[in-house]
DNA sequence: TTATAAAAAGACCTGAATATCTTTTATGCC
DNA sequence: GGCATAAAAGATATTCAGGTCTTTTTATAA
């Protein structure tokens, strides 16, 4: 009896991952459904749920609850019934991720103390309050120039590269 | 009537906060409470958990808990009885503030993946990987070269600040 | 127009973090 | 010793993100 796990066939990105993060697992579903909508793109056909939950080892209806947030945004377009399922929108690919952590849920992210103390500003600063600031100015922009399409383009690299050494 | 907030007798980064934020509640009583035993500390007294808490505006009970493995992480020390309370330490102020991160929980904040893909590191990257991985080593490296007694230097200044701003 | 497939929606469950309340234990003072 | 005080500990409640299950709605093909 065999106990190798099979080799994943998406890469390893895609995987799910514990707990103790800075976003939420929404967002993380959220944003590998987008991606993984936008990778099966090429084949000219709608993703059902089934098969996004299945291959992304995400569980269904959460992930459906997510989906509907999307698509209710713009960022996916649906359709029910046989042959239906998800597909981008001309957004999809341009929009920045931040604006998943937005859908998600985690509005102010990017714009709580990180020592939970109350709001601080340049006026009545925490003692961290410059030297976080400047580290989240960077998670922030990058979060807001980061698009689906960037990662995308990363992607198929990836893609190819972990197919490879696993 | 008047609805005229009194002035708090504390730097404003001592008031509670909102939810959506990057460690958790617990991490910032920790912090908190530890900065107000420190502060107190020059009355040559000990200082009651009934005081910190009002002080603080925090769940007195809650932070009666954290307290506690604060003070088996020999962070802290405690008598009970009359003129009983908390006091510091030899270790307290030189404590970073990551070990605080790690007593209250939250051990992996700083090596999870960004976008919660499954780990992923050079070999493996997510399409994030080395942006995020540059901006969390920074928040890392404050957080360990950051200590209480780094925070409590600045805090006179501010403190004295923030009351002459109110 | 009917059967079917799929998303949408709703109701409910679970566990961890947070919060409250009560009881126990230790300490100092008289 | 006995009392008062304060932390420690225990028990229970609340909240919410996360997750599951069921029912409803909608679109399509035949």
């Amino acid at each position: 009896m065999s106990f190798i796990m099979q080799p994943h066939s998406l890469p390893a990105y895609f995987w799910p991952n514990q707990k103790d993060m800075f976003f939420s697992k929404s967002f993380g579903y959220a944003l590998r459904g987008i991606l993984y909508v936008a990778l099966m793109q090429d084949e000219q056909r709608k993703v059902q749920i089934d098969e996004i939950a299945r291959k992304l080892s995400v569980p269904k209806h959460f992930l459906g609850k997510i989906m509907q947030e999307l698509v209710k945004a713009g960022l996916l377009q649906s359709t029910k019934g046989p042959y239906g399922g998800f597909g981008l929108t001309e957004e999809t690919l341009s929009t920045p991720l931040i604006k998943l952590v937005e859908i998600t849920g985690n509005v102010n992210q990017f714009n709580i103390c990180v020592l939970q103390m109350r709001t601080c500003n340049g006026v009545n600063p925490c003692p961290l309050h410059n030297d976080v600031e400047a580290i989240r100015d960077k998670l922030e922009n990058l979060f807001t120039q980061t698009t689906i399409a960037d990662l995308m383009n990363e992607d198929k690299n990836v893609f190819i590269k972990s197919l490879a050494t696993i």
